[in-house]
DNA sequence: AAATTGCGTAACCGAATGATTACACATATA
DNA sequence: TATATGTGTAATCATTCGGTTACGCAATTT
C-alpha cells in the first residue's frame, strides 16, 4: 500500500491537472454524479445545468485532461463517458488517513464503554 | 451508507470552504501530511515550507475554516492539530464511485503498472 | 522595562479560474 | 444544396487564489 501512495504521490505532481483541482469545482463534481449513472453527450450534460454550454465544455475538457472522463465523437455529438479508476489516486490519498480517524473514534467508544462499566460499578 | 452521501451532499453545498477546496492545494494536502504524525505549530509547520509564514498563515486558516484542523493557544503559540474525521466527508463522496471503478478494474496492480510504466515514459 | 518571539492580518500583486458572448466548423436534415 | 444542430474555442471580464511585505499585538525572555 506504500507504494500505491508513493505512486499517487508521484503521479499528482506530474500532472498539469491534478484529481484533486478537478473535484473541487462542485459543478464538476455534479457532472461527475450525473456520468456515474449514464454516459451523456456534451449536451445532455450542459442541459442538467444553470451555467451556458460552453462552460460546461470546459468543465468536460478538464475532467477530459486529468483522465476522470473520455469524450468519444458519435455522429456530431459527443458522449461523455466516466473512468472511475481515475479517482483512485485521489481516494487512496484520503484514505491514508481512514486509521487515523477511525482509532480516535474507537478510543472514544472505547473511552464511553469505560465510563459505562464505571457507572455500573458505581450503582 | 445512503444517509450518509446525503448529509455529505448537503453539508458541501452549506459550507462556504469545503473540504475538496482545502485539499485541492497541494500545500495544503502537505500540511495535512505533516499534521497525521503530530501536532505542531504554525511556525514549525512553516519551516518546513519554501512559502512565507503569513501565506502558510491562511492555509492553516483555510484548513481551520473546514474543519479539518484545529488550533489551540498555548502561551503564544499556536498548536495545530489535525481533525482526520472531517475528512470523511471528501472520503465518503470518492467512496460512492469505489464499486464503479472496482467492477471494471480486471486487477488493481495492473493499474498501477500501467501508471508506472506511464510515469517513466514521461521522463 | 525593554527587547524578542510567535502569530494574525491588512494591503497589494500577478496568475488562475469560471463565466459569458461570438464565432467557426463538421455533421445531420430538409 | 441550404439549413439546422452539436460542439470546440477565442476573446473578454470579474473574481478568487496564493503569494509577498509591512505592520500590530500579545506573550515570553532579558
Amino acid at each position: 500500500m506504500i507504494t500505491h501512495i508513493f505512486v499517487t504521490n508521484r503521479l499528482l505532481k506530474i500532472m498539469r491537472r491534478d484529481v484533486f483541482q478537478a473535484i473541487a469545482d462542485p459543478v464538476r463534481r455534479e457532472i461527475i454524479e450525473l456520468l456515474a449513472d449514464e454516459t451523456l453527450t456534451v449536451n445532455t450534460v450542459a442541459q442538467k445545468f444553470d451555467v451556458s454550454r460552453p462552460a460546461i465544455s470546459k468543465h468536460l475538457k478538464i475532467l477530459k485532461e486529468c483522465g476522470i472522463i473520455t469524450i468519444n465523437k458519435q455522429g456530431r455529438e459527443r458522449l461523455c463517458q466516466i473512468q472511475p479508476k481515475n479517482l483512485i489516486p485521489a481516494f487512496l490519498w484520503i484514505e491514508q488517513y481512514r486509521n487515523l480517524w477511525e482509532d480516535r473514534l474507537d478510543s472514544f467508544e472505547n473511552y464511553l464503554t469505560k465510563l459505562q462499566t464505571k457507572n455500573k460499578e458505581n450503582e
